[in-house]
DNA sequence: GGTTGAAATGAACGCGCGTTCAGTTATTCA
DNA sequence: TGAATAACTGAACGCGCGTTCATTTCAACC
């Protein structure tokens, strides 16, 4: 027998990670059977087991990493001194990092209403600390007197669903 | 017994669209029951299939109609000479009709994929037909030199995104 | 070559799904 | 008042779902 211990991720955990992503994005979260992302990994339902406690975690890790990712990207990528600078770096970080993943954006915007309430706040979470890494520069920029912002929380959101809704069109 | 003739559409048939609209735009078209639907105007499950031959209708129907009074609200609004002013009187139209319907413009775009082939055919040639009246009109300012755009098609798209994206953040 | 143990099978489980329809209730109108 | 018809119920149908688990396969190692 093989009932899982700990570590769901071996050698065949990637492949299930990635054939529910192409078909999550494809079809979303709802449509998709544990049948159909065994065979498009080419093995049996009961085998996915192995690799995932059940059908919600494989969508809650597929969101949580991605954002996990892109948090710790930027803090890699973060740059520039003025807030122009900080705005104009993020904005480019953000538009590449998000155009090289287009099926996990897209998963991530329209899955999210799929997640268990626990997961939905663990999501939640993450995002909230993307936007206020915009929301700070948009803030500082207020006090320094280079922006003139009305509502920096409006404002980041209006940016993010732009730049963000930029790499749904460009294909 | 009371199986359907050829209307659909008395008394409780508004009331069916508008708990099916409601649910589907909350928690998405595959994830709401018949069941569900049903419970929310008040009846059983069997009693819809009075006022839809079947589910995968019901979100047809409620697409189907949007985009046929986004295309007659246009034609009636339609105005301005020159493209300039037929641009401006377009995204005034666009972001005004769009602002009022947000649930049907979230099931418009989300739901697509999950419309059967046929219906969805459909569908695409009715968002065509709408992009294309914009896509007109950046043309014919292109041809009289007051526009300067390389990719129609592609500035129209983009230019839809933006106007429909606004609709999602501006809560 | 025999033993181990991880990887995967495939049958089974209970459940909720979309849909059907005979039967019941409520309304209409002659 | 009573017949006709529309509106709705509630039980049933077959099916595919997510998940479980005893059993089988097979590569690795002594």
């Amino acid at each position: 027998m093989a009932r899982k211990i700990g570590s769901y991720a071996q050698t065949t955990g990637p492949q299930v990670k990635a054939a529910a992503l192409k078909l999550f994005a494809q079809s979303g979260y709802a449509a998709v059977s544990m049948r159909q992302i065994a065979s498009e990994v080419g093995m049996q339902a009961g085998a996915l087991y192995l690799y995932t406690p059940d059908k919600q975690t494989l969508l809650f890790d597929l969101m949580r990493e991605h954002m996990e990712d892109l948090l710790a990207a930027w803090a890699a990528a973060k740059q520039g001194a003025s807030p122009p600078e900080r705005l104009e770096a993020f904005t480019r970080f953000h538009i590449r990092y998000h155009l090289d993943r287009t099926d996990l954006v897209f998963i991530a915007y329209m899955e999210l209403r799929n997640l268990e309430p626990d997961n939905f706040a663990v999501i939640q979470a993450l995002r909230a600390r993307y936007e206020q890494e915009l929301e700070g520069i948009l803030r500082d920029g207020n006090s320094s007197g280079l922006f003139k912002i009305a509502d920096a929380r409006l404002s980041t959101m209006a940016i993010i669903a732009m730049l963000t809704g930029m790499t749904s069109w460009y294909r």
